[in-house]
RNA sequence: GGCGAGGUAGCCAAGUGGUAAGGCCGGGCUCUGCAAAAGCUCUAUCGCGGGUUCGAUUCCCGCCCUCGCCUCCA
């Protein structure tokens, strides 16, 4: 089999991904600040670093996944304490919510899901270590400064040497909140203030909180060593984020902190990025109440190339909302399940154990072998979606033999299984939900239709029709559903 | 101002130095009493202007436009 290449954003190139140890590829992502629920750009992340994994296990190696959980900083907070909750009561609440959208969306658990007020142990032994190397400075107020003028290679993530910071272009600079002797050099640990209420450790430096930078450089440390093999984050993060990670993380071990740099770029909406203030922030939630699954969502997320801004439509030219998106994922979602049934039961695989059993060996993908490249191709989606039309265009699932069947069924299982879609499953005969009175009128239309009362069957239908439910005829008879 | 990404059919979105995957929508056909569903099928010359080349959407130059980042941010 191939190998798996993807582009780092450290070399800027294409490289092929392998495990420093030859076996288990380790490998850290930035994961969420859980202060509220979150919305379907970072889900966008999350997704493709999803799919990256099941890639990585699909090609034959080993996955060591950690991803953190920031549950400390500004806003978790400034929020818990607008609530009334402790910290932890507040963070708990929201992580929680975080894994149920996770489970929704089919995302494998990390391996390691470290918190950083977990870690504050191994943050201060941190700083201590880069404050005795000089690459850190206490200041008056009890803070501790990361000094990047004694990081010579800082910024070689970002090509900072290579552009010119605007000072304050982010509007929210703030240098005299803290006391710090150049304005880029940022904190790796906060003095204790007012604000922070009860939110605070003991520390060399006095009472405070870890800066946020730092918590991920502990923690890749803790669980992944000093040199691992991918690190990954939203592109947001390549500055000042992961250049802040690399300057802490090589100043204490003397050795490079990734091999590989892995960024997600965002999704827009509308052409735009996403805010509450443009009403434009999604949430699962807020898509499942407008009945979109979590399956059409993450369709619609590995639908383009993780290196490229993805646009998603929620307003239509007279501003009306809408989504396409989501409506052509629950099309294409169907189409491939309906070929999927129609290549299982061919191959006998319908009654059998392997009717939902995942296939995670490669043996031989037919036809899907090219769907399964492009995911090994820089993890190009897109692609891997087109090749499995394109190959379900070249199969007939009926003039196959049952040999055939099962081994293109397996290719097709495969590759879903890389991009970790879930098929929508029919619905077998509503016939026990359907009310009685229902059931009713379809039976006499059906009796009104083999009488050929053309006129009596088409009003039954509108009368059911009004009642919520939808009538299709079939060869046997008929079906009923719920409206949609 | 600096850095970066991008402009491909109504919408979304791949890709390639030799006249452009796929999905949705729309049209047509088949099936059907009708409808729906389903199956089949049709629909682009790749922002504009130059250049290189036998040949460019794909390389180079210029221009126009859009978006993101610049120490809160996936």
């Amino acid at each position: 089999m191939s190998a798996l290449k993807l582009f780092d954003t450290m070399s800027r190139e294409i490289r092929e991904i392998s495990p420093r140890d030859g076996k288990t590829f380790r490998f850290y992502c930035c994961g969420p600040t859980v202060y509220g629920p979150a919305h379907i750009g970072n889900f966008r992340t999350f997704v493709l670093q999803d799919v990256f994994r099941r890639v990585v296990e699909l090609s034959g190696m080993e996955a060591f996944h950690v991803r953190n959980l920031t549950d400390v900083d500004d806003k978790t907070i400034r929020d818990s304490q607008g609530e009334g909750k402790t910290l932890t009561d507040f963070t708990n609440f929201w992580r929680d919510r975080f894994h149920e959208d996770c489970g929704r969306l089919n995302l494998l658990s990390p391996h390691v899901e470290p918190s950083a007020v977990e870690h504050i142990p191994h943050q201060i032994a941190m700083i201590e270590d880069l404050v005795s190397k000089g690459n850190a400075y206490a200041s008056e107020d009890g803070s501790v400064y990361y000094k990047i003028s004694s990081f010579e290679s800082y910024g070689r993530l970002s090509r900072l040497d290579q552009r010119e910071l605007k000072e304050g272009a982010s509007g929210v600079m703030s240098d005299d909140e803290y006391d710090k002797d150049s304005a880029s050099d940022f904190v790796l640990w906060k003095g204790r203030r007012d604000e922070d209420g009860e939110n605070f450790w003991e520390s060399p430096w006095g009472q405070g909180r870890p800066g946020w930078h730092l918590e991920c450089s502990a923690m890749c440390r803790e669980y992944l060593g000093d040199t691992f093999d991918l690190h990954s984050g939203g592109v947001d993060l390549v500055f000042p984020h992961h250049e802040n990670e690399i300057a802490q993380s090589e100043a204490c071990t003397g050795h490079t902190m990734a091999d590989h740099w892995f960024h997600l770029t965002h999704l827009l909406v509308d052409g735009g990025k996403m805010s509450k203030s443009a009403n434009n922030f999604y949430t699962l939630d807020q898509l499942a109440e407008k009945g979109f699954s979590a399956a059409e969502l993450r369709y619609v997320l590995i639908s383009a190339s993780y290196r490229q801004s993805m646009n998603f439509v929620a307003r239509d030219a007279d501003g009306a909302e809408t989504f396409p998106a989501l409506l052509g994922a629950r099309q294409a979602l169907q189409k491939i399940a309906r070929f999927e049934r129609a290549l299982a039961e061919k191959a006998g695989a319908a009654d059998e154990d392997l009717e939902f059993e995942t296939v995670k060996t490669f043996e031989d993908t037919g036809a899907f072998a090219d769907a399964f490249a492009a995911l090994q191709n820089d993890l190009n989606t897109p692609d891997c979606l087109g090749q499995i039309f394109s190959a379900m265009k070249t199969i007939k699932p009926a003039e196959l033999d049952e040999g055939a069947a099962l081994r293109e069924w397996k290719g097709l299982r495969f590759v879903l299984e890389g991009l970790g879609l879930e098929l929508p499953v029919e619905e077998e005969g509503a016939g026990g939900d359907v009310p009685e009175n229902i059931r009713a009128m379809a039976e006499e239309r059906l009796a009104a239709k083999q009488a050929k009362d053309w006129a009596a069957a088409d009003r039954l239908r509108d009368e059911i029709a009004e009642a919520g439910w939808e009538l299709k005829d079939t060869k046997e008879g008929y079906d009923l559903c719920p409206k949609s």
